[in-house]
DNA sequence: GTCTATACTTCGATAGAC
DNA sequence: GTCTATCGAAGTATAGAC
């Protein structure tokens, strides 16, 4: 039979909900406890402070993201098609933690201000595990001359933009100062897929052979 | 001889750097009218509350940006050529005002919470400008078939996050986690015209006639 | 327009019984 | 592990003299 979920877990659920509609410094702790139906002691018994919960929750995200890209990379596709899992792969992290992009622009916006050095170290597996792809198909010449950050982002950026600003493109779709968007966000990857495949390809005029 | 600045716009100013830094909900009025050197009093007196100051300046922005892109659609250049000097001025825009990266991030995040139609509208007019551009290109065949919002965020994304990540990035720089990025972001802007004019060139296996 | 002082509220965190 | 009650700090906003 399933057991309820148990109260860290339901803590750590609602605290993704708070973080992502507020930021660390909206979300309230009072109102964690209350999605989370515990009592606020009973989370400061589990995670000591809103900081610890906070970075308790983004270690275990960043954690799996950076497992799977790593995956992809340790394959034996070619990088192109490993490109393409990857932008998958990104696109569906971000609707299976809703929560995922918000955190994640407002992490950059505040400059990591509340990360600790682990916290960070398994942030940065992704970007590396990512970089690692793009350095590999350079190598091959699959890819033209990029920088591999600069390509993380190129990708990583618009995904998460345009998921996090799912609401705001429909409140302005709905007050007629914006063309409703496809909706359907595989249509977007789609089109992340195909854009970033020719932004990436090698010049075509001329093949460049592997030394 | 140049009139000392008058409080308002220091006050501005200031708010523009602390909400850049905290955000909304982790900006604190009082630090606001330190950084202005003036005292709480005087800047209730000029903008009755926090959100009134936040949602000014984001007009006072929006404004300026939404007039540099309409001044490149409506202007006679090719579409690539448009979108190449979009990409620019996006660039241009957010080094200019270095709390609008973080402002945009976090705004996107929390879904619009603190803007009012006024304020929406204002903002709307970017995409609007530069979906205009892109419709453009499509109609004359000189983009492949692109949802312009899609586009938008293709472009904008990058930037906003590349330039809103430096701090972070310089950090984990340090930390041996990531390798430095190409700090020059004229670097970054060159990237992204060249990936986006890739991107979004039609398929060049035949040519379109326009009808 | 500008200041000081302060009212009022909310929040993060803890004490202590069970 | 779970609760109620509450403290002390910090925050937004205002009153009222100049």
């Amino acid at each position: 039979m399933p057991r309820r979920r148990v109260s860290p877990d339901r803590i750590l659920a609602a605290a993704a909900a708070e973080f992502a509609d507020r930021g660390f410094a909206g979300a309230r702790v009072d109102r964690i406890a209350r999605r989370a139906r515990v009592n606020k002691a009973m989370l400061y018994y589990h995670f000591k402070s809103k900081q610890r919960l906070y970075r308790t929750l983004l270690r275990r995200v960043f954690t799996r993201a950076g497992e799977r890209l790593l995956a992809i990379a340790a394959g034996a596709a070619p990088p192109r098609d490993k490109v393409d899992e990857a932008i998958a792969v990104f696109a569906t992290l971000v609707r299976e933690h809703p929560f995922l992009p918000s955190v994640m622009l407002r992490e950059v916006a505040e400059e990591g201000a509340h990360l600790d050095r682990e916290t960070l170290t398994t942030l940065a597996r992704v970007p590396r595990a990512f970089a690692a792809i793009v350095a590999e198909g350079i190598a091959a010449g699959a890819f033209r001359d990029l920088d591999p950050i600069a390509a993380y982002f190129t990708i990583v950026a618009p995904i998460v933009f345009f998921q996090a600003s799912a609401p705001i493109r429909r409140e302005l779709s709905a007050m007629r100062l914006m063309p409703p968007a496809s909706d359907s966000s595989d249509l977007f990857v789609r089109h992340m897929q195909e854009s970033i495949r020719r932004a990436f390809a090698p010049d075509a005029t001329q093949k460049r052979s592997p030394r």
